[in-house]
DNA sequence: ATGAAAGCGCTAACAA
DNA sequence: TTGTTAGCGCTTTCAT
């Protein structure tokens, strides 16, 4: 069968394709009887609106995107849930987009964003973030963007995060509670914002007990950290380290392994994390559990509201969503 | 600046749209020189197009749906990195649809791709999948439908899939040799044809090694497992369970953990999971490892050669790729 | 309350 | 090789 147009409606009931639109977005200016004629026809004939017509001509798309570093992350793949959930809701439609931490992916992908093929952006950023601060800034001139997590500071719009440094600060502090006094962070790019924050967090602790900087640093680990890593807990001495990320807590484990130390005793060990399977880990891990499913939602929340009303200022609409520390056996004081 | 179409580029240049539009697309029909000079000009201009108009005009979207009923299952995460792989590489826009196993919801979605908003569907059904069936056989007329781990039997299409009977069969050799006798199988659903193939492989197994079904079962989770497989694993007197999904495995721990069950002393377990952690949980899980990231990479560049030469027939073109037994500690002989 | 008509930006016959 | 023209299917003034 034929796709059916909102020409066919029209002829079938010797209307014009105007009033059939109208009857068919519910316009209070038709008739409750035709509107009821066409809506029925409409059904029984199965009519399904063609959305590039419509987004054509309306210029707007009913669809979003989310831009994401990787997905195979327990934090990503919460914030999409919370992101979708509120999409699904408002019936808009989501394209996701993985860079990979290729900030020329991410630009390329930015790029593509300039036509008008979705009305609104989620984004959490390459590491290189720096890279793309120029098309950020441009982007979010046109369309409503709101960051989520990992945010571009200089890029005047809206930012969900969580309390990175103070979440940073309180894991510190736990770590030197429990006797740790050589503290390695092992930081994941020195241009991230959250980053920053959550070594300012470290710093901060670091000051507080008077401990010594040259014991106690900051990593930062690019890509492969597996040998890198090894090497770090190898020569480092670090007698408790925070992963500020759930692939460097892993490779923590891994590392821990390689080079024989047992853990908590030989090395205690925080993680970023959400990690549904921390409690059955060995030895469980203490986490810093990030709100993923609440700050995707919040983004999304926030991003529906400035589509809806134009003057909904994105810039004045950040929220922080706190962190909770998790301490479980990975800090166990001996 | 408004925003720039192809009519701007032809006033500029003193041409038709036709000839832009040709140029842009690399028409042999159009000379060497005035297609530099149009791309030029786009470029200078920041020509982007309209990809809606394109749509519109052409009926065909660059766009693929992936729907699956759930995100944060490491199974599907890997899945979508291989789909977004191959489509990145093929320029084409990936929607994700999350059903959360809602067959309700999934009808919905499907019923939106009859408007042309795809041109191609990469799927994995709810557990109730009975109720989508009728939905994805018409679909797949209509639209090249490919489907990845959870299938539809009926529908004829190409379905990717692991092998499952197999993979259940060697695991339950597995736990069967380690000394078990009462195994459990904990199932997601009886209408998955997935459960229904590790279910067979699992009888098969209890067959040849003549074990009584009445002492070796299967049972049923749908959604909250937690209570019922406490129940489940207290009454069951199992001493070795195959969770035969990534939720299930974890809640075996929890379940564990609770009724103060030591694994694999107490219980043997096998999770079939994807769980970048299965290594360093406690104990370390035996797992069958499902190749996610491969799946979704081969049923995507099975659909984008189905979009490229309408005559592949997809029918024709399953596949099963092999599954893999990683021995761990949780079924470690005692 | 309904309709005529224009047009969103692009592509593809067909002509020239 | 380039241009003319006619839409894709829908929404939206502006008339009636």
């Amino acid at each position: 069968m034929e796709n059916v147009t909102i020409r066919m409606l029209a002829e079938k009931l010797q209307l014009s394709t105007a009033t059939i639109s109208k009857a068919l977005n519910n316009s209070h200016e038709i008739s409750e009887e035709t509107r009821k004629r066409v809506q029925d026809l409409a059904k029984e004939l199965n009519y399904v609106p063609n959305p590039y017509a419509s987004s054509l001509r309306k210029k707007s798309s009913k669809t979003i995107a989310v831009v994401i570093p990787e997905i195979a992350d327990s934090f990503f793949a919460e914030a999409i849930n919370g992101i979708e959930a509120v999409a699904q809701e408002k019936g808009y439609h989501v394209l996701i987009y993985l860079t990979h931490e290729s900030s020329e992916k991410e630009q390329a992908i930015l790029k593509d964003f300039q036509s008008g093929r979705v009305d609104g952006v989620l984004i959490s950023v390459t590491m290189e973030t720096a890279n793309s601060e120029h098309s950020l800034s441009q982007l979010s001139k046109e369309l409503p963007l709101v960051f989520f997590d990992r945010v571009c500071e200089e890029v005047a719009t809206a930012k969900i995060t969580t309390n990175d440094s103070e979440a940073a600060y309180i894991a510190t502090k736990h770590l030197i509670e429990v006797g740790c006094r050589n503290i390695g962070l092992l930081a994941a790019s020195e241009q991230l914002t959250i980053m920053r924050e959550r070594i300012k967090g470290f710093y901060r602790a670091l000051t507080e007990y008077q401990l010594p900087v040259t014991n106690n640093s900051v990593t930062y680990f690019t890509r492969e950290a597996n040998q890198l890593l090894s090497d770090t807990l190898r020569l480092g001495k670090f007698d408790g380290v925070i992963a500020t990320t759930e692939k460097l807590a892993t490779n923590v484990y891994e590392a821990a392994e390689t080079l024989k130390l047992q853990l908590p005793k030989d090395l205690k060990v925080i993680g970023f994390s959400n990690l549904s399977t921390a409690r059955f880990l060995y030895p469980s891990l203490t986490t810093v559990y990030q709100p993923a499913f609440e700050m995707g939602k919040a983004a999304a929340t926030l991003l529906f509201k400035a589509l809806k009303n134009s003057h909904v200022t994105l810039t004045q609409q950040s929220m922080e969503i706190p962190s909770q520390l998790f301490i479980r056996n990975s800090t166990l004081q001996q």
